[in-house]
RNA sequence: GUGGGCGUAGCUCAGCUGGUAGAGCACUCGGUUGUGGUCCGAGAUGUCGCGGGUUCGAGCCCCGUCGCUCACCCCA
């Protein structure tokens, strides 16, 4: 019986040769200025209890109301695959006690997450993120460095056409006086049904809604800005100051709404220009009272999130991925049996020394092999027969200049 | 979850008012016996996403389904 064909699941992003060294390539990119700054891995499960996000990231969120998966195991346990990364990053935290060393806690992590969207350009239903937490600091510098890192990244993959929009959503004396104020303001408007019950949901939600009639309307509300505190303000007034120093531009959006509720405080979005609707390519803020709400101390935190995917895609829209796939110092080509045997103790022994070495199998012409030494961008290329066994000798040869040299197989280490 | 577009060789696509498939790239081999990138020649490749239906006959029409894609919603 013939196999069906099986296709992979909708909407998950695949990375597969010769794309996927771009990907690794932005990944590396994003994670490099974390590792420089001192933030250390954690690897977490991709598998969380489900109450962690319920309990974490908010029950009345869309990501946890309707784009979760949430699965029983075999033991009749609520599962959920992780849709962010900072809840399980707080909960591990909490379970080893990271939060009782030294303060912060600065940690940084990559891999998938799982969103149950339909998907879209820069959507998908298995995403990458890398990101980063720093615990247990209200200092507004680490808020500055946090999104300096964040910036950094973005700049190593050689983007330069986003912006990062900052504002603040202030402690939560701020955010109850805002809202009444807001509520007193969205009643008075004509609201379809849908519209209304987002409303009721978070009334932070119309800020961002793109139809232009609800865009006008919102032009006068009250400003989540206008009602910090004075603490709040201050904390602010120093991240920008910091920013500023840093010579990182960003432009204050008062409207940004983010879609996690756990976010106070200090709060950012990087915005691409030339992606489509998805273009975030990251973004994250502070987050005082998810520790206590998930049981720990009242530490506070402030992280990010950064779409790897989407970074990708906007490097791609810029053109500024020129970044060639891994390639070999040494190609070889053996002809004959005793020399693919040598061969493969040649390739060995460089390649404990460090080198990477490719070996031509499966018997093709000599000609075919060539263009596969070609193909695969190697450095240089050895023939490798009879007179060379013999002679312990070999014409290696550069690709890019054609040039040949005669070097003793003993010490190809050296030439290469 | 709602709506639009699409689904033909590995890739990008062509296929006229229905008559049982083609191009370019890539790939393999060869152009005198062991050295690539150009050029020339030859060759292999598809259950035309899947399942039904209409028809003498469907890649082209109809229905369903799966997937892709774009937007809404939401977000990385």
């Amino acid at each position: 019986m013939a196999g069906q064909k099986i296709q992979a699941p909708k909407g998950v992003s695949e990375y597969v040769p010769p794309r996927s060294a771009a990907f690794e390539f932005v990944r590396e990119s994003l994670i490099n200025p974390a590792r420089r700054a001192g933030y250390q891995l954690i690897e977490l499960p991709v598998f969380e209890d489900t109450e962690l996000f319920t309990r974490g990231v908010g029950e009345s969120t869309d990501v946890v109301s309707k784009e979760m998966y949430t699965f029983l195991d075999r033991g009749d346990r609520s599962i959920t695959l992780r849709p962010e990364g900072t809840a399980g990053v707080m909960r591990a935290v909490i379970e080893h006690g990271l939060d009782r060393g030294q303060l912060p806690a600065k940690l940084w992590y990559s891999g998938q997450f799982f969103r149950a969207e339909r998907p879209q350009a820069g959507r998908y239903r298995q995403f990458y993120q890398v990101g980063i937490e720093a615990i247990g600091l209200d200092d507004p510098a680490i808020d500055a460095e946090v999104i300096a890192i964040a910036d950094a990244g973005f700049k190593a993959i050689g983007l330069s056409k986003y912006r990062l929009e900052i504002t603040s959503l202030g402690d939560a004396q701020s955010r109850a006086a805002h809202r009444i104020d807001l509520v007193k303001f969205i009643s008075g408007m004509n609201l379809d049904e849908a519209t209304s019950a987002r409303a009721v949901l978070n009334p932070l939600r119309l800020f961002d809604d793109k139809r232009s009639e609800i865009k006008e309307a919102m032009a006068k509300a009250p400003l989540l800005i206008d009602y910090l505190s004075q603490a709040s303000r201050d904390h602010f007034e120093q991240v920008n100051k910091y920013l500023d120093a840093l010579g990182i531009s960003y432009v204050l959006n008062p409207r940004m709404v983010r879609g996690l509720d756990y976010y106070t405080g200090t709060t950012f979005e990087f915005v691409h220009e030339l992606l489509g609707a998805q273009s975030g390519i990251g973004g994250g803020g502070r987050y005082d009272g998810l520790m206590a709400e998930l049981g720990g101390q009242g530490l506070s935190g402030i992280g990010f999130g950064l779409g790897v995917d989407r970074a990708l895609l906007a490097a791609e829209a810029e053109g500024v991925i020129n970044e060639k796939s891994f390639v070999s110092d040494l190609f070889i080509i053996p002809l004959g049996d005793a020399a693919k045997e040598m061969a493969m103790k040649i390739a060995s022994d460089l390649r404990s020394s460090g080198k990477s070495v490719e070996v031509a199998f499966g018997d093709r012409a000599l000609k075919g092999a060539m263009k596969g030494a070609d193909k695969s961008g190697a450095r240089y290329v050895i023939v490798l027969g009879d007179s060379e066994i013999s002679s312990a000798t070999v014409e290696l040869k550069e690709m890019k200049t054609g040039q040949t040299s005669s070097v003793k197989i003993a010490s190809l280490i050296s030439a290469l």
